[in-house]
DNA sequence: ACCATCACG
DNA sequence: ACGTACGTGATGGTG
């Protein structure tokens, strides 16, 4: 017989703390038992026990609380999170057919030294599984340790034998009690010998034995008269430590191996267990499948066909022409479709784009009342737009689901959303088989997005959005490349100058770049006060610099290096990079990369070129129409206050928008109590700081640093503006609770953000959670607006047969990029679009200007 | 790979 | 006692 012993609580910490925080849509946290699970599943497969024990601590005190009362105390508690897994671990295992042995006044670890006693007298071999080294003294013949833990969420298991033991340490294992008993372990507040550590007593160990050995010949000894004293006056802690860190084999508990047999699987329960810890791909891995899942679907197994070439494709195109609809994936090299896999009538054909007639699939593609479903739409979408064509009819986007669903994970493949959404994974993993997984994988996510009301945020934004973000991205901004240049050489010598005159009022040479050395110079060598720290060293950020300003002469110069640096790294290097042959500039657009909904910009970024500095605005000259066109910028109006007005249906904020006044000069009337026309422009500018503070979840602390005020000040500032809008006040409170209960906070569209933070029994995490939960439904609500408003704008644009384009968006600002004859037409389309792509309680304003440059279209 | 810094909404 | 506003991406330095 084959024993597995399963040390519970060290394992699950071991998991809990090596994969990161994991929770199921109701808050449930799962990550230890995910690890546990993990680790388990592995361990299983590999040794094949006969039975499988796992010992639990139990909260009462152990009997070496009764020898020693300040054993332990040190230790903190396990963290809520974790505690809250273990009752489910315990009755997971259960229904695993594992036996979960647990015994007042012992620990786990005496539980298992038990049973591997019981294990050794019985003939039957034994394999201890524990994420704790001091369970290593059990090993010996017929007892295996194994160290067991997740790394990057993959199990990692570690084997000791008796010869394993030897080579790590040099010592047997009973030594290894000895060696605990000279260290100590100050973690358990179990006392050693002070001032032995690890070194000294492995030595002494080696050479002497035991500590029974060394105790009785102590004067003879041939160490240090120092060392001698040490071990003289910590002999009754290391005898003590010795007694506590004695694993101790005569626990009563069940002895007779047959008691820990494989028990029956409840198969039925621990599938609805698992699918209610959303562990839907365990319930596949266990075999499980059968006990839930009524429903009849198409099986794509290890022997699916895979399919190739001509006749394929005329038989495919049969079948698409009689379902119209056509479940596929597309392999794009550079910018063109290599080959199209296609999943149907449980086979996967995969056609070329070699083959002859390949460009009929094409027309499906385009054909609006064929439906498409498909992995990732937007390269898809580009390699037809570099041909001239528009997909059309596609009606669900695995990648763009999967976002939608959880905007926290980070890899929407197929194969990753086969495994969270519980689709068996066929060992075949050649790339173009992935096809195989789209028909499952789209049917669990599109329930999935039904029953959360998410349908039409997929159908009618993020689907259409796709399309518009891959337009973009192939049409570019035309940027001239010699003015940039021009721009980074004047810079270049403006460094050069102040880098020389930095150099020389510091009196030596070091890198600016560096804020370590540049610490050093400004708070060691040149004396001036350290404001701020960070995890590594002082700060020298910007506002510590500003702050220094007038004590140094030197600070000047370092404000200006430090922005002129980043000019020229940044955006004249940096854009000059990545000009294209076609002397525009090509960014990429994300939609799947932020929490809140808003879409990203790299390679460039262009969502952070500079404005607000007038030398960094000039950069927007070199960003230009072509020769004959003009760009349209149209910017959103205060549009996340006018969405929380909206949201938070307050009557004064509302009405203070309908009134068509400036909102901030109203925010500061109510807040100063002053009538309009007596604020001042630092009343309105301290107003609109509270008026961002809001959005963002405020506290008074921050609003005071930003504004530069008293702490007391801040807080009648934000306590007044809650009076006045009182409807904000409300809304606020609740959309906390509301994401509390929910898990989830979530925009007008149904954008979701799950929310675990609010669970946390970390203070500082939970009100983290709690500005999140307030400024998510708004940052996110004006996403969700301005992704329509693009779609709109660009169905609007082609539909009207117009060669104007959409090439660039800003989170509140749009740039369409139109031939001179169409620019007042297109600017009016735009403002157009934009206020109607959302009804609300108050009216949505955008302001369009005109220009030849981004610099002269705004503003 | 991570940190500090700084550019944007 | 602690930390101090939401969301991003690029750069240069450092271990």
């Amino acid at each position: 017989m084959r024993l597995l012993l399963l040390d519970g609580n060290s394992i699950i910490n071991r998991a809990f703390y090596g994969i990161k925080l994991l929770s199921t849509k109701d808050g449930q946290y799962t990550n230890g038992l995910y690890g546990f699970l993990l680790i388990l599943h592995k361990l299983r497969e590999e040794l094949c026990p006969d039975g499988i024990a796992a010992a639990f601590d139990l909260h009462a005190p152990t009997f070496r609380h009764r020898e020693y009362a300040e054993y332990k105390a040190g230790r903190k508690g396990m963290p809520d999170e974790l505690r809250q897994q273990m009752p489910i671990l315990k009755e997971m295992l259960a229904l695993m057919g594992c036996h979960v042995v647990e015994c007042e006044g012992y620990e786990a670890d005496d539980i298992l030294g038990t049973l591997a006693r019981a294990a050794g007298e019985q003939g039957a071999e034994c394999f201890i599984a524990t994420g704790d080294r001091d369970s290593l003294q059990l090993v010996r013949d017929g007892v295996t340790v194994l160290l067991a833990g997740t790394k990057m969420g993959r199990p990692e298991t570690t084997m000791y034998d008796t010869a394993a033991v030897r080579e790590k340490y040099g010592l047997t294992p009973e030594q290894l009690i000895d060696l605990k008993a000279l260290m100590g372990d100050a973690s358990d507040r179990i006392p050693g010998v002070p001032g032995v550590g690890e070194k000294t007593a492995l030595d002494l160990l080696r050479t002497y034995g035991s500590l029974d050995e060394i105790y009785d010949n102590l004067d003879s000894l041939d160490i240090k008269d120092s060392l001698r004293e040490k071990l003289r006056e910590g002999k009754e802690s290391a005898y003590l430590s010795r007694r506590l860190g004695t694993i101790c084999c005569d626990v009563p508990v069940e002895r007779g191996l047959q008691a820990y047999q494989q028990a029956p699987v409840s198969k039925r329960e621990l599938a609805s267990l698992l699918a209610g810890l959303e562990f839907f791909s365990w319930i596949a891995k266990l075999g499980l499948d059968g006990a839930d899942m009524t429903v009849k679907e198409q099986r794509i197994t290890d022997e699916t066909v895979r399919v190739e070439g001509g006749e394929t494709l005329e038989e495919l195109l049969k079948w698409v022409d009689r379902e119209k609809r056509l479940d596929m994936t597309a392999r794009i090299e550079g910018r063109a479709i290599a080959a199209i896999a296609a999943a149907f009538d449980g086979r996967v054909a995969v056609i070329p784009s070699a083959t002859l007639g390949f460009d009929r699939l094409k027309d499906c593609i385009c054909d609006m009342n064929i439906k498409k479903r498909v992995d990732d739409s937007k390269p898809l979408c580009a390699a037809l737009l570099s041909e001239g064509r528009t997909p059309q009819g596609i009606v669900f986007d695995a990648v763009l689901a999967g976002y939608i669903l959880n905007p926290l994970a980070n890899d929407y493949s197929l194969p990753r959303l086969a495994q969270e959404y519980g689709v068996e994974i066929p060992k075949t993993q050649e790339e173009d088989m992935s096809a195989a997984l789209l028909p499952r994988v789209a049917d669990r996510l599109q329930r999935e997005l039904n029953s959360h009301g998410q349908d039409e945020l997929l159908h009618n934004i993020e689907i259409p959005l796709a399309l518009v973000l891959a337009d973009m991205e192939k049409i570019g901004f035309y940027v001239d490349r010699e003015g940039i240049a021009d721009f980074g050489s004047t810079l270049e010598a403006r460094i050069d100058d102040i880098q020389r005159e930095i150099i020389q009022t510091v009196g030596y040479e070091f890198n600016l770049n560096s804020p370590k050395q540049l610490a050093k110079a400004l708070f060691e060598d040149l004396g001036l006060p350290a404001k701020k720290k960070t995890k590594s060293g002082y700060s020298t950020n910007a506002e510590v610099l500003e702050s220094l300003r007038d004590a140094h002469p030197v600070i000047a110069m370092l404000l200006d290096y430090r922005m002129l640096a980043k000019l020229k790294s940044t955006y004249c290097d940096g854009l000059l990079k990545v000009i294209g042959e076609d002397g525009r500039i090509h960014s990429s657009f994300n939609q799947t990369e932020t929490r809140t909904g808003r879409i990203s910009s790299t390679e460039p970024n262009l969502q952070n070129i500079p404005v607000r500095q007038e030398l960094g605005r000039e950069l927007r000259r070199f960003f230009r129409a072509r020769e004959g066109w003009v760009l349209c910028d149209a910017d959103y109006s205060q549009i996340e206050l006018r969405v929380l007005a909206h949201m938070a249906d307050d009557r004064n904020m509302i009405d203070a928008f309908n009134s068509d006044t400036d909102i901030h000069r109203v925010t500061a009337s109510q807040v100063f109590d002053l009538p309009e026309d007596m604020v001042t422009p630092l009343m309105r500018s301290r107003a609109k700081a509270v008026n961002f503070g809001i959005i963002y979840g405020i506290g008074p602390h921050s609003l005071s640093q930003d504004i530069k005020v008293s702490y007391h000040e801040a807080k009648r500032y934000i306590e007044q503006y809650l009076a006045h809008y009182s409807g904000v006040a409300r809304f606020m409170d609740g959309m906390i609770e509301s994401a509390r209960e929910k898990g989830y906070a979530e925009t007008m569209f149904a954008r979701r953000r799950p929310l675990p933070e609010l669970r946390s029994s970390n203070a500082v995490m939970r009100s983290f959670g709690e500005r999140v939960a307030r400024n998510m439904p708004i940052q996110g609500t004006a996403a969700d607006i301005i992704k329509i408003a693009m779609v709109r704008v660009w169905r609007r644009l082609a539909a009207e047969g117009m060669r104007a384009r959409l090439i660039l968006q800003v989170h509140d600002e749009l740039i369409v990029e139109a031939p001179e004859e169409e620019a007042e037409k297109a600017a009016a389309l735009l403002k157009e679009e934009m206020e109607s792509a959302a009804k609300m309680k108050v009216r949505l304003a955008a302001d369009v200007c005109i220009g030849k440059t981004w610099y002269d279209a705004k503003g």
